[in-house]
DNA sequence: CTCGGAATTAACCAGTTGGTACATTTACGC
DNA sequence: GCGTAAATGTACCAACTGGTTAATTCCGAG
């Protein structure tokens, strides 16, 4: 499949570093060529993200990629090899960012309560603001994890989400706020659950109830419920 | 099942109301055809259900679907039109279906605590069961409900969750049981999210997580949860 | 019986789509 | 400077795919 030992691993020699700013030298007109690889590979990873999430994996069209890029097709298939392995590379690249903006968040010195109720709002809205990423998750699950299943990086990126939970919950069991018996990651498949939902099924979720669920009154109600019915779920 | 206004454009007469039984009179051997638009329509629809819940909209192939049935290709644009008409007559179908489903959950003669965690269940049994049907919805959002939009008689169905939702949240308030202020239709947002989610996403989530979620075992805490969750929420 | 529209078959088609062959240019290492 | 591998552009293609044309058969009404 990926011959082009490319993408990934090695880029053997690497053509950035120079180029700090500086990009482009000429304004237009001269039509000379510019090589920077890593510029050519971000900005079709960039395209392709908005492309599959918008239409899914069998949806999107390579030439449709390719013409909203500023090169050519013959680039993606330089790169990334086949449309697989380009979807490959935004599925790890969005989980990626995704693990990142997870870590970001820091609980270790709220209350338990507290720590659980930001987390919980974190979530929420990052699913909110990232749709691309909710709209790649569900398509990895039309394929049925295909993907997923072949890329080891993913699966040995950790989770933040999971050990933030069990330090909160550990200090809840600690002051005596929470229940025993619980397990993180069921915790996290709840919050998950309720907030992937209410990005990744607004649509029929709207048409059927006649609601917009995007109104910043329907989003605060809706998450306010959300964060209480985690809560009330640990609580002791 | 529906007879199809046979797809948009006028396909002139009405081809049913007269077989309502008595499909297939000679066995087979004999190669001659047989007439029956009935069968013919259900068994379309029946394969362009799997095939679109499997692969999606975009991912399903007319040829595969014509291959995988009694009939040709040429029936099924005889009979829905285009890809994009039988897509929808499957979208129909599978709406109905679960509201019909839905419907038959009798509720009104158990205390309200009790008949909310059976409809909890009853809900995430469904699911599980039903996987087809969550997938054409997951596909639907993808298509960010654009078939959904078009469909008059999806728009016009009832949704019995809700009112079985009103009717037993009235009385555990009346009893005390419940708090007020809740909203039904909040409600069965996070009661569909919740179970919705155990199916659609079981793929990144049993990948992500190292879990088969499809155990017995992790099945009844999942569901043990979830109703623990959602009763939890409503409670006094 | 027979007539006409409904139901069905088989072959065909044009546009699309993922993917390539080949020629050319850029720019880093020496 | 210069040689060479990396990077890129252009043109092209074979297979697939949704959809159609035209011919044929079934079957209920009169």
């Amino acid at each position: 499949m990926n011959q082009l030992v490319h993408s990934r691993s090695g880029q053997t020699s690497k053509p950035d570093l120079k180029r700090g700013l500086a990009s482009s030298p000429q304004p237009e007109v001269l039509a000379s060529r510019t090589n920077d690889p890593q510029r050519t590979m971000a900005g079709i990873l960039a395209v392709a993200l908005s492309e599959f999430a918008d239409k899914g994996l069998s949806g999107a069209r390579i030439d449709e990629i390719a013409a909203a890029t500023r090169t050519s097709k013959r680039m993606i298939y330089y790169y990334f090899g086949s449309k697989e392995g380009l979807y490959l590379a935004v599925l790890e690249h969005s989980y990626r960012e995704m693990r990142r903006i997870e870590g970001e968040l820091q609980l270790d010195n709220l209350p338990p309560e507290e720590a659980l109720r930001r987390l919980v709002e974190f979530t929420f809205d990052h699913h909110v603001a990232h749709e691309d990423y909710i709209r790649i998750v569900m398509n990895e699950n039309i394929e049925r994890g295909k993907y997923l299943a072949q890329s080891q990086i993913i699966q040995e990126l950790n989770v933040p989400a999971i050990s933030a939970i069990e330090r909160l919950y550990a200090r809840g069991l600690a002051s005596g706020e929470f229940r025993a018996g619980l397990d993180p990651v069921d915790v996290h498949a709840s919050i998950s659950a309720l907030t992937f939902f209410n990005v990744s099924n607004q649509y029929s979720f709207g048409q059927i109830f006649k609601r917009d669920t995007s109104t910043p009154a329907a989003r605060a109600m809706r998450r306010a419920n959300i964060v209480e019915m985690v809560v009330r779920f640990v609580r002791a």
